[in-house]
RNA sequence: GGGCGAGUGGCGGAACUGGCAGACGCGCUGGACUUAGGAUCCAGUGGGGCAACCCAUGGAGGUUCAAGUCCUCUCUCGCCCA
């Protein structure tokens, strides 16, 4: 054994070790005790930073805990391969993005398996290979048979320098990330995903995610956004038609004192005379902070008081919600409040904060700002003075009884957007004909592989229309000329089933396996039964999902439908992917995220240079507990370094001794043959396996559970051996500290295993369990307390009846003092803890 | 503006169902060993006071024998949605 503690000679040693035994292969009998684990998988970068590593720590305890408990892991890893930084790296350097791809895959596994993590990269997936993104296909295939992939026309962001359209977030302020010109909205044809279709369902399933953090399924229900309204029909002035508006509100429809309509309403063009003010309108469409409206000349009648109100176009109308046109009452809504005054539209208050009559009345001449709050109802014909919920139920009535408008219940929550005109992504399997129109590729034609013959320019719109081998195709439908669909698909995409693709070895995914078992019918298996399983049903769903809450929305909704829509067609037999969710969270240093912008980095690499992977991994454990901020310390890490430094000396100084005297691991011991520093290292040792394995089941909170392992090792410290007991103790401590301190520093507990004497490998051994009465104190500190007031401590048996405790506390001689002549009201004994003394004044 | 979460030593954080506030770590102070110490070890470390004691969990009230923890109001900061 060395004298002195070097990551740098131990780490790679164990990996190496771990990596020939082929120790983090998964195992997958018949025993229904799995667990799955499963972290966010990266983007392939290039590099791996702090939230990864904080991130992959997290799971890999989870991982390594699990299997010491006996269950059969499942931990595997992937790229999220697809994406924009590829290409931006090919317009930039030249270098085409699936090579630049590879080879930022290559080096970040190398960073990965650096840190000593323990996954099984046979089940390693990788987005961008056509093995993996032909399953993208097929399930486009199955959704659109199924009518809920589907093409509309719809806006996008669109840069005509770049010729390309832009995510949301590739807009900065109103122009081109890259080349600044103005982004305007344009409209393209584009393939949805109609996860509309489960809205009911992914709410109302909200309340079966027990193992998620309340705040992400909050985000998902708003997100999702179900609310009740009506529709109103509002007829045009000198007009047959009516435009149909959507309100929550319908308690205000007196206040109403104008209409909007969306730019991209069909009547908009109709009735709007002024075109090019039409075409401004439509280019800012949707953007919140500067509401612009045009007059279109026409009115209309609402239907609740026959009054003439003005038609408007406005570009904070939008299309996809609702109606597309709305009902403005400035009054009562700010957005309108605000649209009334600049076009110097009238006001009309509609509600009161109280019942007529009272002092706190609001007036229209006198609003500063819309009064959105429930209240009575005001200047509202036969509804007025009534509260505003018992108005919008009858309001409602009324409209569906006079049969001009209904009661409907409208959701946030759109169809998912998946085409991009994006070269690195998987391509859409739909071929165009001219007589056919849009064909889809049959299944046996799949993968529709990506073409690696391209030149990525940045300009001119998606490569793949340059690639004519790709484009032009027979149509598979009539077999005359048809032209492929040259978008690619949303990212997401990928990421939406990718944790079932891991119930595969790697290059066999096989999805359709479990409708082979259960041939041809979807029916559920009792969980738990045993007999042939498939891999899926065997591994799904996710018992821990562990990432960044960032992807709260979109990521998590988008699995939560890929996983329905999997189930509808008899794939699996859940309907929810992750039972578990534990977001953690952000890491910061000098107050802010970490962020190459910011400047504030820690580079990982330096890191486990410098102190080894074991200290980093075990300073991003203890500094926060997971789902809180972990503020980044260089102090810190030397705090964890010193740690295990402490334990290595600790072991070099008594190995002659330890070894000699006692190399079986003994875990029960005749306390009464002890002496008193052996008797109390015992019992720490099994309140601390106690501590640390409870504080992992609440919750996951390493932060605590190395707290009590650093407990440990100061008694351990303090322990001086002299006799061969002493030491068969200090053998048995040193060897339950390693078992522990092996989830979360596994190469550093393997090498102290070893050189203790231990046979075989730490991930094979089971994870220790505590025994009570070793456990148990003989002594406790009593607190005494008058009237709340500490004033005396001593140390009593642990087992005495609250009597005695009593009894003990009153005799006391100081205790006795402070009380006096005063009258005792009331004693209270709390067992094991305090007594508290009541007296009168 | 609405919703959610959080405010505890010089710092990161402990305190599970109300029961000794400050575990553990960092930092700091003193000492030992040392040519040296940014290594290691020992002792100390919320504030005030010689002391007994008093004051302390953003602030103000309340419930309770007992409140960081429960209730009401309020301030500040984060996140999400407008």
């Amino acid at each position: 054994m060395e004298e002195r503690y070097d990551p740098n000679s131990v780490e790679p040693r164990w990996q190496d070790f771990w990596a020939r035994q082929n120790i983090h292969k998964t195992d997958r009998p018949e025993s229904p005790k799995k667990f799955y684990c499963l972290e966010m998988f990266p983007y392939p970068s290039g590099k791996i930073h702090m939230g990864h590593v904080r991130n992959y720590a997290i799971g890999d305890v989870i991982a390594r805990y699990k299997k010491m408990q006996g269950y059969h892991v499942l931990h595997p890893m992937g790229w999220d391969a697809f994406g924009m930084p590829a290409e931006n790296a090919a317009i930039k350097h030249g270098v085409h993005p699936s090579k630049w791809t590879t080879e930022n895959i290559t080096s970040m596994k190398t960073q990965l398996n650096r840190l000593g993590l323990s996954y099984d990269w046979d089940r390693e997936v990788t987005t961008s290979s056509p093995d993996y993104y032909k399953w993208n296909q097929w399930f486009f295939l199955k959704m659109f048979e199924r009518g809920l992939a589907y093409r509309k026309s719809s806006f996008v962001n669109w840069c005509g320098s770049c010729a390309t359209v832009l995510a949301n977030e590739q807009v900065i302020d109103s122009q081109c990330w890259r080349c600044d010109s103005v982004v305007v909205q344009k409209k393209l044809d584009q393939w949805f995903l109609k996860i509309t279709d489960y809205a009911e369902e992914l709410l109302q399933a909200c309340h079966e995610l027990q193992g998620w953090p309340d705040k992400v399924i909050l985000m998902q229900k708003n997100w999702i956004g179900k609310s009740y309204g009506v529709e109103v029909d509002f007829r045009i002035d000198g007009s047959d038609e009516s435009i149909r508006i959507f309100t929550t509100r319908q308690d205000t429809l007196f206040g109403a004192t104008f209409l909007c309509l969306s730019p991209n309403h069909p009547i908009a063009h109709k009735i709007a005379d002024n075109t090019a003010e039409l075409d401004v309108i439509t280019g800012s469409y949707g953007k919140n902070d500067e509401k612009l409206g045009l007059f279109t000349g026409k009115y209309c009648i609402n239907p609740m008081n026959n009054e003439k109100i003005p038609i408007y176009i406005a570009n904070f109308v939008l299309m996809e919600y609702g109606t597309g046109a709305i009902m403005s009452v400035p009054a009562h809504d700010q957005r309108d409040f605000e649209f009334s005054r600049k076009y110097g539209l009238p006001v009309r208050v509609v509600i009161q904060p109280d019942k007529p009559g009272s002092e706190s009345a609001v007036h229209s001449s006198r609003l500063a700002e819309a009064y959105e709050d429930e209240g009575f109802l005001v200047n509202s014909g036969t509804f007025s003075g009534l509260d505003s919920e018992t108005a919008r139920e009858e309001i409602a009535q009324f409209i569906e009884k006079n049969d001009f408008g209904k009661r409907v219940v409208n959701f946030k929550l759109r169809d998912w957007g998946i085409s991009r005109q994006r070269y690195w992504g998987t391509p859409i399997p739909i071929i165009y004909c001219d007589t056919c129109g849009a064909v889809p590729v049959p299944e046996k034609d799949l993968p529709v592989i990506l073409p690696e013959d391209v030149v990525i320019t940045g300009t001119g719109g998606s490569p793949l229309l340059e690639s004519t081998s790709f484009l032009h195709v027979p149509c598979p439908a009539c077999g005359s000329q048809g032209r492929r669909e040259t978008d690619t698909m949303d990212t997401f995409v990928d990421s939406s089933w990718y944790f079932i693709a891991y119930c595969f070895d790697k290059g066999n995914i096989d999805l359709k396996s479990e409708t082979r078992l259960s041939a041809g019918t979807v029916q559920t298996r009792p969980a738990g039964r045993q007999g042939p399983k498939s891999e899926i049903s065997y591994w799904m769903p996710v018992d821990q999902y562990i990432g960044g809450v960032e992807h709260a929305v979109l990521h998590l909704l988008y699995s939560r439908f890929f996983t329905r829509v999997l189930r509808d067609l008899g794939l699996l037999h859940y309907s929810e992917p992750f039972t578990n969710l534990l977001t953690q969270g952000m890491v910061i240093k000098d107050g802010a995220k970490m962020s190459k912008s910011k400047g504030n980095v820690v580079d990982p690499d330096y890191l486990i240079e410098k102190y080894g992977a074991d200290t980093s991994r075990l300073f991003s454990l203890f500094a926060a507990p997971p789902e809180k901020d972990l503020d980044w310390s260089d102090k810190g890490v030397e705090g964890a370094a010193r740690f295990l430094n402490r334990i290595w000396n600790i072991v070099y100084q008594q190995l002659d001794n330890l070894s000699t005297s006692q190399k079986t691991s003994q875990n029960t011991f005749d306390l009464t043959d002890m002496s008193e520093p052996g008797r109390n290292l015992i019992r720490k040792v099994h309140q601390t396996i106690k501590k640390v394995t409870s504080d992992i089941e609440r919750a996951y909170h390493f932060n605590t559970a190395i707290a009590a392992l650093m407990e440990l090792v100061n008694v351990l410290h303090a322990f001086h051996p002299v006799e061969n007991k002493d030491y068969a103790v200090m053998k048995s401590a040193l060897d339950n500290l390693l078992i522990l301190l092996f989830p979360f520093t596994p190469h550093f507990a393997e090498e102290l295993w070893s050189c203790l004497g231990n046979k075989g490998s730490l991930s094979e051994h089971i994870w220790p369990s505590w025994d009570i009465d070793l456990a148990k104190e003989d002594e406790i500190e009593l607190v005494i307390q008058i009237n709340g007031k500490l004033r005396g401590k001593l140390m009593i048996p642990a087992n005495l009846s609250d009597a005695e405790i009593q009894g003990i506390a009153m005799r006391e001689k100081r205790i006795q003092d402070i009380i006096g002549a005063k009258e005792i009201r009331k004693i209270i004994v709390v067992r094991g803890k305090l007594v508290n003394i009541v007296t009168g004044s």
